[in-house]
RNA sequence: GGUAGGUUACCCAAGUGGCCAACGGGGGCAGACUGUAAAUCUGCUGGCUAUGCCUUCGAUGGUUCGAAUCCAUCACCUACCA
């Protein structure tokens, strides 16, 4: 990562950043950029530039956040960004960071995938402004009618297999005997680098961003539509995404944090940001919110002054969900949180439990399974999904790990009776320090 | 093709006739401490109708009262030779 000095021409006010370079050089958002020195003098002036997001999913995740905030600060600092939902390029797959070769998707999955991110991608670009109003394109529109001679003839031509061989992307899947690279994806490259010099030709675009395993992508554009075209356009790389631990970002032991609230609920994806790691939360709030230089560097203070207030954690876990599930969704997900890591459920009104159900993962069991002797606790704990197997629960219950209406319980023969529920419905599970189930009985 | 060695739970790896659901390490889960951290310490880590029962040590078949362990065949991997 390109670490460059902060000039002191750095505003402190967002909203009109003078340099946007610069901004992204501050929030360390600059893995990699083709002739720094000539693109700093071009993006003087509003420029238009794309980045392409995969559809191998139906929503995007918290990875894809990066490019897709990037392209909004862009945005904000007057250019003008060009999301390429891709039907084209996702029809084939990128090998890309990928160690193995990809399942193709069907093309009612990949429309349907399609779709669903273009809607995403809509909610956080502006798309009606008078001066630099956002693009949405599927590359498909463009690549749908060309014939693969054409194809081989105007686009082929250009590339030396030598060169597509040396690229990282594909040199290691080469490498690996076991697993290989078909033809297919070995091609993708070429279809981003087609895309890239049609978005040039006939959008003005002139510059592509990316994460870093998109750079030998990016660059077999550039060199494609300086051969085709003539023109000088820029590639920009955003770094991936670490964490401290080594562990992979944004996924839990549950699986992917996505965007979707209907895929990972609003509270989940505020806890995911709340759990982040000190080490990593300063980098984050850089990347992932639209605080000014000035906050950030406030909660940088704050936050080595008095680690364990976790100012830096709530304000990054607010700002990120605020931005991607707006301020009332994310107004439940901390009251949410508030109640259950407050302490105690002793007094609590109705009202007040009524904002966790639905925010922490729900189950519903029928009420007459409560009735008399009730179910057993162990049974309760599998049904719930909290713990695999009986015999599990019985040992995290042995050990001590499972709290019913937030009170340790310490029996592993105790039953779950209509006199545990809480305003006569609810039951609230709890497998360890933060693993919530509110059991309903219906 | 020949010879030798290997294949054990999520991963690595011990075990070579009964004391083996299988040592140890990693990972994971949980507890203590703490801040819903990190580090550290502790417990658990095949399933069940549970002082017992069932499934599991590459696959299949066999020997034996009894097999992860012995034998045969097959599959795959590794090393050396050709």
């Amino acid at each position: 990562m390109i670490q460059l000095a902060i000039g002191n021409r750095q505003s402190a006010i967002y909203s009109a950043p003078v340099n946007i370079l610069e901004e992204l050089q501050w929030r360390g958002l600059v893995a990699d950029c083709t002739d720094a020195v000539e693109l700093e003098k071009r993006i003087a002036a509003p420029i238009t530039l794309y980045c392409g997001f995969d559809p191998t999913g139906d929503s995007l995740h918290v990875g894809s956040l990066v490019p897709l905030l990037t392209l909004r600060r862009f945005q904000l600092a007057g250019h003008t960004p060009i999301a390429v939902a891709g039907g084209a390029t996702g029809s084939i797959g990128d090998p890309s960071g990928k160690t193995q070769e990809r399942q193709l998707l069907t093309p009612q999955i990949l429309n349907h995938n399609i779709a669903s991110v273009a809607a995403q991608l809509r909610r956080w670009l502006d798309f009606d402004s008078k001066t630099n109003a956002a693009r949405l394109v599927d590359n498909a529109s463009w690549t749908k009618d060309i014939s693969f001679l054409d194809f081989l003839r105007d686009i082929g031509k250009h590339f030396t297999v030598n060169q597509m061989v040396a690229k990282e992307s594909v040199r290691a899947r080469m490498e690996d005997r076991e697993v290989g690279i078909s033809y297919t994806e070995f091609s993708y490259m070429l279809l981003q680098a087609f895309d890239f010099m049609v978005l040039c030709r006939d959008q003005q675009c002139e510059l592509q961003i990316g994460g870093s395993d998109q750079w030998g992508n990016i660059t077999a554009g550039i060199e494609l539509t300086r051969k085709k075209l003539g023109k000088t356009v820029y590639g920009l790389t955003l770094p991936l995404v670490t964490k401290a631990d080594g562990t992979k970002f944004g996924k839990t032991e549950t699986g992917t944090i996505w965007i979707d609230a209907k895929k990972t609920s609003v509270y989940k994806f505020y806890q995911f940001w709340i759990n982040t790691d000190d080490r990593d939360v300063i980098r984050y709030l850089k990347y992932f919110t639209f605080l000014s230089k000035e906050e950030i560097e406030s909660l940088e203070k704050q936050h080595a002054e008095n680690p364990g207030a976790r100012i830096a954690h709530k304000a990054l876990a607010k700002a990120a969900t605020d931005l991607i599930h707006g301020e009332h969704a994310t107004a439940e997900a901390i009251r949410a949180s508030d109640i259950l890591f407050g302490g105690k459920l002793d007094g609590i009104a109705e009202s007040t439990f009524n904002e966790i159900v639905g925010e922490v993962p729900t189950k519903e069991i029928e009420k007459a399974k409560l009735a008399g002797a009730g179910i057993p606790l162990v049974e309760l704990l599998v049904h719930a999904g909290l713990c695999p197997s009986k015999g599990q629960a019985r040992k995290d219950i042995e050990g001590g790990g499972v709290n019913i209406n937030n009170v340790r319980e310490a029996s592993a023969t105790r039953a779950v009776t209509a006199g545990d529920l809480l305003f006569g419905k609810h039951v609230l599970l709890r497998k360890g320090k933060k693993n919530y189930v509110v059991v309903t009985a219906k």
